[in-house]
RNA sequence: GGGCGAGUGGUGGAACGGUAGACACGAUGGACUUAAAAUCCAUCGCCCCUUCAAGGGGCGUGAGGGUUCGAAUCCCUCCUUGCCCA
């Protein structure tokens, strides 16, 4: 007979609609169930779902079903990363208006989501772009700003002088403007920051609390924040009365000290050569250092460079008169923007010194003594022994930082300080498809920031955009011309825009409460849905977003908003999806649209298929041939559920376990042991593909089982059957409900139990064990489920091939492992 | 340069100190068919011995060492590769 396969198309129209109809994933807070927040990183309305979505998706969603059928109150909910610079480019590249594209997109992927048949309450839809969203991104500016957590300053942006526009460090490619290749310079502009290194100590310390997640990502946020402990040390200028401050973590070497360098950014700098013979070719240097970037400057194979300001300072411990030099491989952001190099002991400092001639010296021995300034070829960094460093010579470096540091305390010339990797978070962007930062700017009253009262500061949509953000929102007078809050006169509004790592920052507290006019939420509705229990999304995220999102809870939390520390229990970090090794991407040709897939085998096969391909964790790579396999799979389902149609139709799933025949027996056993594997692959490691092999043995069982003609097994074949079917449903949940409603049972499975595993059917009547000798596999004997160990060991000397290993010798010892395996020693 | 993963058949992957390769893809052979598709059955890590058949042995989880009765799994060194940070 010639088929197609099962009608998926129709099956999954059929179920979509009834779940929509019956509101099934809509939740509210007043339920007697124990709640469970499961959330996927929301998308940016790019245009189309990708297979990366559909990934994150479907785990999230066979996790959500699988907990609504454990009876839970499950908040499943989507929405919309909506404000954002691709909106820009559309209105550039095609004149769309980034609103009109966005929605647009929005539309086109909402349509998309549902058709995978994914379990989202919808009526808890956002986007950030809404001013029903955005008025609270300004209201938590405006309380950040009343704390001092918002706080503007002069800071470095990449520059593009062809664009006229500033780009993220994401968009400059090789130093180079990603759109139009021309060189990507350093602009000093004043910036809206966010105070997260206020944080910083609670960041590092609560990632303890975070059991539930991946390793490693709590250490790349842990290397993110870096701390670091040391001392300040101050260095008087030779002959003025300013002083420099260092930062350092190695207080033991401060002896070896032989120069100081400046970031070529610090305010110094220009103080030490001002009206100098220097000056020109100091402040030459200084510029052409500030046009490359952050990475070429301090990548430890490129050369270092430098150069002499013609100035003195003091080494306070030695009170010698050493050099004071600028050079690219020292930050102004981190640590004072000032070290004292101790070339001995610092490896860039050591490859500086040798370029520049600059003094070595050495304070810190090797156990054997064997350092030389003369023959080193690299720098030691290691502890050791203290020397040439007046009274603390002798001492072990570990002890001597300590006494160090006490003595510059007692002396006021320096003191133990701790610095931190983590920067301030600077949110201005200069765009227009943005949050509007909610400050006025009056000539008499300054900075003034927007009355709660006038949120929100609604983006002009009805704008003609002007190729950069910032000139669109100047030309619009509407928005741009503003009357100030405190004296009336004439101001203007800041039109920076915030960057979109604030909008995700708190968007899954807005889901709890979505539709409140009064307050971003409800203290009591966030009480009761946080925090998330699962979250769910990409490696990428892994440090900005979930630093920011860790950062603004804790914010909320000193608002008196929240009760908790942290926003989500569980993290799940999905691999990529890969084609042909490589990232699926339009250059490479290696992408594979969903809804072709959909189209050709329908949503469940294309869900089975991603779950099935690979735990989720791991990069997935895509294959036609696989997918046809999970179509396969559940085009044999369907056969398997019909043919067995007529033989449970009328039958309950009820029986007495003590009489069955054996066929009845073996099929429960193999039943309860799937719902048991299913069960425990789901809940413990979220193993999604061993869950569906043991499905798939199942229905390879159920297709050569052993049958008999008592009514019992009718029974077993109908619990059987109602199991698989359960079993199945978060994967492929279009087809398990047809195929339940099929066999007579009521449709809505996520209202259904979840099935339970009776440990006694797992009971196995006869045991294999493998026999070893000496480790080595030579047989397998069958015993009875309950025999000895003297009785296995007996058998197992008996099997005819382990006989001839073990002839003539006698064991030394025997291991056995109860129910697997015996290993015999001689 | 540092940190953290990963390396298993032709392929995706199983195996959380106890039978390596579950499940699937693919391939080969067969059944069904006028034929094909679909479906079903059988075989498939590599090498070898024995046999009518049934059997049996050696090797094998990137390489090399170690711990253990027993290692893909734990430890050390190295190689390759990915990600993050510099």
């Amino acid at each position: 007979m010639s088929r197609e396969g099962y009608p998926f198309e129709e099956i999954e129209t059929k179920w979509q609609r009834f779940w929509e109809e019956r509101k099934l994933f809509k939740v509210t807070e007043d339920d007697g169930r124990p709640k469970y927040y499961l959330l996927e990183m929301f998308p940016y309305p790019s245009g189309r779902i990708h297979m990366g979505h559909v990934r994150n998706y479907t785990i999230g969603d066979v996790l959500a079903r699988y907990r609504m059928m454990q009876g839970y109150n499950v908040l499943h909910p989507m929405g919309w990363d909506a404000f954002g610079l691709p909106a820009e480019n559309a209105a550039i590249q095609h004149g769309v208006h980034p609103a009109t594209w966005t929605r647009n997109n929005i539309e086109y992927m909402r349509k998309q989501l549902k058709r995978m048949g994914f379990s989202y309450d919808w009526d808890r839809e956002i986007s950030t772009c809404s001013p029903e969203y955005y008025r609270w991104n300004q209201w938590l500016f405006l309380k950040m700003y009343e704390r001092g957590l918002a706080y503007r300053k002069e800071a470095a942006a990449n520059w593009c002088e062809s664009c006229q526009t500033v780009l993220a460090n994401e968009e400059v490619v090789n130093g180079r403007c990603w759109r139009c290749d021309s060189p990507v310079v350093q602009r000093s502009l004043m910036q809206w920051f966010l105070r997260i290194t206020a944080y910083a100590e609670e960041l590092l310390r609560d990632l303890d609390k975070l059991e539930g997640w991946p390793e490693r990502v709590i250490i790349m946020q842990r290397n993110w924040i870096g701390r670091s402990e040391g001392a300040e040390i101050d260095f008087p200028v030779a002959g003025s009365n300013e002083v420099i401050t260092v930062f350092t973590t190695r207080p033991d070497t401060v002896y070896g000290a032989t120069y100081m360098v400046l970031a070529p950014e610090h305010p110094m700098v220009k103080k030490l050569v001002r009206g100098t013979d220097r000056e020109a070719e100091v402040m030459r240097f200084v510029e052409e250092v500030t046009k490359r970037t952050k990475i070429e400057r301090t990548a430890e194979m490129g050369e270092k460079r430098g150069i002499f300001t013609g100035a003195y300072c003091i080494n306070p411990m030695t009170g010698e008169k050493i050099p004071i030099w600028i050079a690219d491989y020292v930050l102004m952001e981190y640590g004072t923007g000032a070290i004292m190099a101790v070339p001995a002991h610092d490896q860039r400092d050591f490859e500086f010194a040798k370029r520049y001639n600059l003094p070595i010296r050495i304070v810190i021995q090797k156990p054997d003594y064997s350092l030389d300034p003369e023959t080193m070829e690299e720098a030691y960094e290691e502890p050791g022994v203290m020397v040439n460093s007046g009274e603390f010579s002798g001492l072990d470096s570990e002890t001597g930082k300590q006494r160090i540091v006490e003595y510059m305390e007692s002396k006021g010339i320096g003191r133990r300080s701790v610095q931190y990797k983590l920067r301030d978070w600077c949110i201005s962007r200069q765009r227009y498809w943005g949050t509007p930062i909610p400050i006025i700017y009056c000539d008499s009253c300054g900075t003034v920031p927007v009355p709660y009262e006038d949120l929100p500061v609604l983006l002009p949509e009805d704008v003609e955009y002007k190729g950069s953000g910032t000139a669109t929102l100047v030309s619009c007078k509407e928005f741009y011309e503003v009357k100030c809050p405190r004296c009336g006169r004439l101001a203007h509004r800041e039109t920076d825009t915030m960057s979109t790592f604030v909008d995700s920052s708190w968007y899954f507290l807005r889901y709890v409460d979505p539709r409140n006019e009064e307050e971003p939420f409800s203290k009591g509705t966030v009480g009761y849905w946080m925090p998330v229990e699962q979250y769910i999304g990409g490696i990428e995220h892994a440090v900005l977003h979930l630093l920011y999102a860790r950062f603004i809870t804790k914010v909320m939390r000193d608002l008196g908003l929240i009760d908790f520390d942290e926003p989500f229990t569980n993290l799940l970090t999905q691999g990529m999806v890969v084609k042909d090794g490589a990232k699926m991407s339009k250059s490479k040709g290696n992408v594979v649209d969903p809804d072709d897939m959909i189209k050709k085998y329908g949503c469940d096969t294309v869900r089975v298929f991603m779950m099935f391909a690979a735990p989720p964790e791991r990069d997935l790579e895509w294959s036609d041939r696989g997918i046809e396999g999970s179509y396969r799979f559940l085009n044999r389902v369907w056969d398997l559920v019909h043919e067995l149609m007529d033989e449970i139709k009328d039958v309950k799933p009820e029986y007495d376990p003590s009489g069955l025949s054996k066929p009845a027996r073996e099929l429960r056993r193999m039943v309860h042991r799937t719902i048991k594997r299913v069960t425990t692959d789901i809940e413990e490691r979220m193993h999604f593909n061993t869950a569906i092999s043991a499905i798939m043995e199942l229905v390879n069982f159920m297709y050569g089982m052993e049958r008999s003609d008592e009514p019992a097994f009718k029974a077993v074949l109908r619990e059987g059957v109602e199991s698989l079917i359960l079993l199945l449903s978060p994967f492929a949940p279009h087809i398990c409900e047809e195929l339940w409603e099929r066999i007579g049972n009521e449709p809505g499975l996520v209202r259904h139990p979840w099935p339970k595993w009776d440990e006694s059917a797992l009971v196995e009547e006869e045991m294999l064990i493998v026999v070893q000798v000496n480790g080595k596999v030579r047989g397998r004997v069958t015993v009875p489920a309950d025999a000895s160990e003297e009785e296995v060991k007996r058998a197992a000397m008996e099997h005819h091939n382990v006989k001839r290993y073990i002839e003539g010798k006698t064991p030394k010892r025997v291991i056995y492992v109860p129910k697997k395996l015996i290993n015999i020693v001689v």
